[in-house]
RNA sequence: GGGCGCAUAGCUCAGCUGGUUAGAGCGCUACAUUCACAUUGUAGAGGUCAUAGGUUCAAGUCCUAUUGCGCCCACCA
């Protein structure tokens, strides 16, 4: 291990004048991965505190999304690793089935191969192949953000033993009877050629058109019964016509036989309450292969099932003369040929939505097929119960009621692809039973010989799993589920599974726990994080997966931020061409800088508008830390900041700037604090900010300037930005490191510094209204030099007049400072004598006077003093009506009541000696 | 068809359980460069908080309706 990089002291002073973060960042990332900071083991006397992250796939690329995602994590983790907890960032890659399997695909075409040309086994190496190359470009990606994930333990869904978790969960819901073989309509993709789940298959809106079509009557061909449809080709495989039994038109009709055109097959009109006599012509065609509600009516009425498609949406046998032909081909083909017979009655334009396949966008085909399914509705009811609870809370709230909805209406899972890439099915089929109809074995390891017959002739069945069945156990499959001999098992998760006695360690891997002690320690998480797009496919799974098979949650609180979208509202897309890559951003602007803008951009929840500009106000702050930095570093005697800062507080007499720049100081702590507690990770951040540098640089480093060799302001800049870096830290990584090292502590790294304890006794409101006394005063003689157009060079004369004895105390104490803030020599009064063409400003109750008579423009001068008393003459009669109402005084909180009477007469003060000047003016 | 979110400064957005004079960043105007920082500083202009009702002593904030924009879900062929 090397010790962490050092910095010569003497050469602190040739800080540059700009941060650049290309010169630290990499190197620190660097530095913290060799020392192991990011690592973390299970400590019994820490309080464990894990994120599992979603695992990005395999084949993605960083992108804002991501950005925004992990920055959050990130801040989480770094906060409560700096709390003394033991913070596991458990990182890790998604295989990503389908995504992956087309990008390989595309890279293979381009040798003139398709995965068919390969086979199975070589295509699978291919991939392989691809994925270590580049599969782990996002994790580079993600360290280049500076995501302090426990890298020892990054897994992939394909790992071997992630792998064995996966085949151990699907055999368990076979055993329990929550998986099943079946055929049904489902979503199928033409183009990747596999069934979808309902929720791989969004419906996108269409302008689609209704095609009216007639169906002659066997006993009359000259009468015919009108069906709209919006997918005319399935015609071919329609077994049946059905109307509403209480719809009069047809009442007669039914049971009678049509003669469906152009393939001139037989078909009854059946009569169902299921049809809406509304709609079209209130006669449906019935196409029970090619539709799910028509597949419904032909399981009731017995229909015929007649599948028409190929797998790739071209016509098959069955479509007779149009077979071979596309799907959208055919369609114009029939309707022409339609048309001919005079068979087509009209066409009407028609929204409509159809699902879309989500990796390749190609419009879905409902296919009926024999595929494999999960139970849902068991696994639902505890997932449901524990959010109703309140065990698991959604933020913001208002993701529960989209997760319950969902929860309490949801479908089976269709759970098999078609696909080569991802977890094989652990179901083997024995020819010999198969003749039977019989012959499925679900199981862990391939059997030889068939339990029931005793037959060798056994083969594993082609399907892969969703890659969704595998993502669903991260919570508990990345530590080591279920080779764990401690776990709780819920009752209903019992099979007569072998476990392994022997607890297995990972090959290769650097640490030394066991993978069962981490799940004990660590499982259930603490908090997720992602993105709404999510919550069906991930997060809701998830929760049901922990309660079925570790018989707990597997996180407490979800974190639901928002979508990460262009500065017009669209979603950054590469095909819209309006993505901006936050490496580009990381480049040019550093990572501090991308996740600082980011954060402070986004709030709770609601989606994120950038554009390239906003990277600007992350850069700034970070230079702005910086060079307040090097400001400390050159006016820092070290032996005067080695003090006890709150032993210093207690013994010493503090200065009141000193006291109010603490007190800002743990205020500002004390909110942030609450803000990272309550997931509002923008309102922290701002926070900061302007602590820093409006309160930090702008006025404390500003006024102190003049006392600079003073030990006691030495001692409390240096603690505050020590405390302050450490509280940044979470946010900006990189640029507190180096400040850290590079001034606080050499040698030593801020990850390993802890939270800065907030000392309540120094946030002190008395301390922050004297000041604020000040500041107006300051601002009022800025404001009239501005007026007068007087240069900062020029040094004038001002006198503050004040009848309070305490706040000219305060004027007194701080006179050097402020005399330096606004470049003037200030004499302390305690009455106001009037002059006439002096410039004058009313500060609270005092008189700030500018002695320099006739040079400004004494008009303007006026007319701003005219604009103030008629806004305290507005603000007057608004607290008089207030304070004059009965109710109020009655109703409203006595300390509102009693503020509202201070306001006004400090109002009125102010007013009359405002008026006083108008006076002076004569008039 | 159901549900959700948003509407506040020229732009992008904060504004917590209602309570002084509604904030920030960017942009704009004027001034300032031996000063830690021009990726800066100082000062300033700019808002009838979408509309209409209602609740309340008090509404940007709570309720209802309306309008506009965005999103999600849903088996209307």
């Amino acid at each position: 291990m090397k010790p962490a990089p050092t910095v010569d002291i003497k050469s602190m002073d040739e800080l540059p004048i700009r941060y650049n973060p290309q010169d630290t960042e990499d190197r620190l990332y660097r530095s913290w991965e060799e020392q192991g900071s990011f690592h973390v083991t299970c400590d019994p006397a820490k309080k464990p505190f894990s994120i599992v992250i979603p695992p990005p796939n395999v084949t993605g690329i960083l992108h804002m999304g991501h950005a925004l995602n992990n920055t959050i994590q990130d801040i989480l983790i770094r906060y409560h690793r700096m709390l003394g907890q033991a913070a596991l960032w458990m990182p890790g890659t998604d295989h990503a089935g389908i995504a992956t399997q087309n990008v390989v695909e595309r890279a293979i075409a381009k040798e003139g191969l398709k995965r068919q040309d390969l086979g199975r086994d070589k295509f699978i190496q291919r991939v392989w192949v691809w994925k270590e190359q580049y599969g782990s470009t996002i994790i580079k990606q993600l360290k280049k953000l500076g995501a302090s994930c426990d890298w020892t333990r990054e897994r992939f869904t394909m790992d071997e033993d992630y792998s064995k978790s996966v085949t151990e969960v699907f055999v368990r819901l076979y055993e329990s009877g929550l998986i099943y073989r079946g055929s049904y309509i489902i979503n199928w993709c033409p183009r990747c050629q596999t069934a979808l789940s309902d929720e791989e298959a969004p419906h996108r809106d269409l302008q689609g058109n209704l095609y009216y079509l007639k169906y002659p009557l066997k006993d009359n061909p000259d009468e015919f019964v009108v069906v709209a449809t919006t997918r005319p080709e399935t015609m071919l495989g329609d077994t049946a016509v059905a109307v509403n039994p209480k719809d009069k038109r047809y009442k007669k009709l039914v049971g009678k036989t049509l003669i469906l055109p152009l393939v001139d097959r037989e078909i009854k009109i059946i009569a169902d309450s299921m049809v809406d006599s509304e709609f079209g012509t209130g006669a449906v065609k019935v196409t029970p292969a090619h539709d799910p509600n028509d597949y419904a009516l032909g399981k009731k009425h017995k229909l015929d099932f007649i599948n028409v498609l190929h797998p790739d949406a071209r016509m098959n046998e069955a479509a007779g003369d149009y077979s071979g032909m596309d799907r959208f081909e055919a369609r114009e083909v029939i309707l022409e040929d339609l048309k001919e017979k005079n068979l087509l009655e009209k066409i009407e334009p028609h929204p409509l939505s159809a699902g879309h396949c989500y990796r390749c966008h190609t419009i879905i085909e409902p296919y009926l097929s024999k595929q494999w399914f999960v139970k849902m509705k068991p696994l639902a009811k505890p997932a449901i119960e524990a959010v109703k609870k309140g065990k698991i809370k959604f933020h913001p709230a208002r993701w529960t009621k989209v997760y319950l909805n969902w929860m309490e209406n949801i479908q089976d899972w269709c759970v098999s692809r078609q696909i080569w890439w991802g977890h094989r099915l652990p179901v083997y089929y024995c020819r010999e039973c198969l003749k039977k109809a019989e012959g499925v074995i679900v199981s862990r390891v391939k059997p030889d010989i068939c339990p029931a017959c005793g037959s060798t002739d056994i083969y594993q069945d082609e399907d892969v799993l969703d890659t969704w069945f595998s993502s669903w156990l991260w919570p508990f499959a990345t530590f080591g589920w279920p080779f764990s001999s401690s776990v709780v098992r819920s009752p209903s998760s019992e099979t007569a599974y072998e476990r392994r006695t022997t607890p297995r360690l990972r090959s290769g891997q650097a640490n030394d726990e066991r993978p069962e002690k981490d799940l004990e320690y660590f499982y259930p998480t603490s908090v997720l994080v992602t993105a709404p797009e999510i919550i069906f496919f991930w997060v809701a799974r998830m929760i049901m997966a922990g309660y079925k098979f570790m018989g707990e949650k597997p996180f407490s609180d979800v974190y639901i931020h928002g979508t990460v979208r262009d500065i017009e509202g669209k979603k950054m897309s590469k095909s819209l061409g309006n993505v901006i890559d936050p490496l580009e951003i990381i480049k040019e602007y550093g990572a501090d800088a991308l996740r600082f803008s980011l954060i402070s951009t986004t709030a709770q929840g609601q989606d994120v508008f950038l554009s390239k500009e906003r990277f600007e106000q992350g850069r700034n702050f970070a230079n702005k830390l910086w060079n307040a930095s090097r400001f400390i570093l050159m006016n820092l005697d070290r032996e005067h900041v080695k003090a006890d800062l709150c032993a210093a507080f207690i013994s010493q007499d503090f200065n009141l700037i000193d006291r109010w720049i603490l007190s800002r100081f743990y205020a500002t702590l004390k909110e942030a604090n609450k803000d990272l507690d309550n997931f509002k990770f923008n309102e922290a951040a701002n926070l900061l900010y302007s602590f820093f540098w409006h309160e930090f640089c702008d006025w404390y480093l500003e006024m102190i300037k003049s006392d600079i060799k003073n030990p006691q302001h030495e001692l409390v800049m240096y603690k505050i930005l020590e405390k302050f870096i450490r509280v940044l830290h979470s946010f900006m990584p990189f640029i507190t490191e180096e400040v850290w090292q590079r001034i606080i502590n050499p040698g030593t790294s801020i990850m390993q510094q802890s939270w800065p304890h907030l000392q309540a006794n120094m946030i002190d409101k008395k301390v922050d209204a004297r000041m604020d006394f000040i500041f107006a005063a300051v601002t009022a003689v800025r404001n009239m030099r501005a007026d007068l157009e007087i240069p900062l060079r020029d040094l004038i004369d001002v006198y503050i007049a004040c009848s309070d004895p305490a706040k000219r105390a305060v004027l007194v104490e701080l006179l050097p400072q402020a005399q330096s803030l606004c470049k003037a020599n200030i004499a302390v009064e305690q009455h106001y004598s009037k002059k006439p063409g002096e410039f004058v400003a009313v500060v609270e109750d005092a008189h700030v006077v500018i002695k320099l008579a006739g040079v400004g423009d004494i008009e303007k001068h006026k007319a701003k003093i005219m604009e103030k008393i008629a806004r305290a003459k507005a603000q007057i009669a608004s607290k008089k009506n207030t304070l004059a109402n009965a109710a109020f005084i009655k109703n409203a909180p006595p300390d509102i009541v009693e503020a509202e009477k201070t306001k006004l007469k400090e109002l009125e003060e102010t007013l009359k000696k405002l008026e006083g000047l108008r006076d002076d003016f004569g008039q």
